[in-house]
DNA sequence: TATTGTTATACTCTATAACTATA
DNA sequence: TATAGTTATAGAGTATAACAATA
């Protein structure tokens, strides 16, 4: 199962190393990949004060308005608990308001304010540039697979559910 | 740039949410995609108390015997100070042994142990599996192109440093 | 001076149990 | 009973500053 080594007990410094059998799983290249994109896309939202799930609950605030928040953590793959916090800090910025449901007193509503309207279309165009330079390397049919392969990955794990 | 909403301040439950904004950019099927990846691959590795890095901190020591940390912590692209706990668990269950360098009284060379090849083979046998499951939506083509787009993606960073 | 391994620290992401107030 | 939002908590991943020992 294991291949020979030239040097089986001591690997030089500047020595390549053999990273074969981890290049063998496709999950290894998707960690890696996504490193990269997650501090990419990090760093690009880091002079907005967003971070990339205030800026993706932004983005569906402003195209949904009056969604509640267990809705929109539900279409976010966000647990609950962890969604309050996303939605205290736009709302402490005064990015969105929390608006009471007239038919349900539990639940609130969500909207964006002229402020996060704003900041949702200066926010979208910096981060569009930068998948223009991230994904650059790629050609048309190389990211349209891309994503379709992505998404199979993520319906695949909806299907199989343990 | 915003679209037009049949419902413009109050969307109901049962409605469809428009997330085209989001489905633009690459990097929101990359998040998802990796979530269900991570969460898959960590529930497989659970059973031999392996997580992600320790596995594959495991196969490239396996593979590559006699490397010193900072070497691998770089191959990983994990910072070295995170790198310390990771080894220091391989190394008290006893999958690998820290050897002192003859040549350099700093540095430690590594090396699995008898034990560490055992659970080298299981485990890679084990995640084999998961991985025909998790990307068995995929075709051959669909396959090659995610990897070498993922490739690029990785590398492309690595020049565009900031 | 620079490098190896280390400690300490902090922030983010993800996940679960359990509470409250409503329905 | 069930649901919406919440609190508390814990584990894992990632990142930087700074230190001791050695090169």
């Amino acid at each position: 199962m294991k291949k020979p080594h030239s040097s089986p007990q001591a690997a030089a410094d500047d020595e390549h190393i053999d990273d074969t059998t981890l290049r063998g799983f496709t999950g290894y290249y998707m960690k890696r990949a996504w490193n990269v994109t997650r501090a990419d896309l990090a760093a690009t939202l880091q002079p907005f004060e967003l971070r990339m799930i205030t800026f993706s609950t932004l983005i569906l605030i402003v195209d949904n308005p009056g969604l509640r928040q267990s809705r929109l953590a539900k279409a976010l793959a966000v647990e609950r608990p962890n969604f309050v916090a996303i939605i205290n800090e736009l709302e402490h910025r005064q990015l969105i308001t929390r608006d009471k449901v007239p038919t349900d007193q539990r639940a609130y509503a969500l909207n964006a304010t002229t402020e996060g309207h704003d900041l949702y279309n200066t926010a979208i165009a910096a981060v569009r540039v930068q998948e223009l330079l991230l994904f650059s390397a790629l050609d048309v049919n190389e990211r349209q697979t891309l994503i379709r392969a992505l998404s199979k990955v993520e319906s695949k794990k909806a299907r199989a559910h343990r």
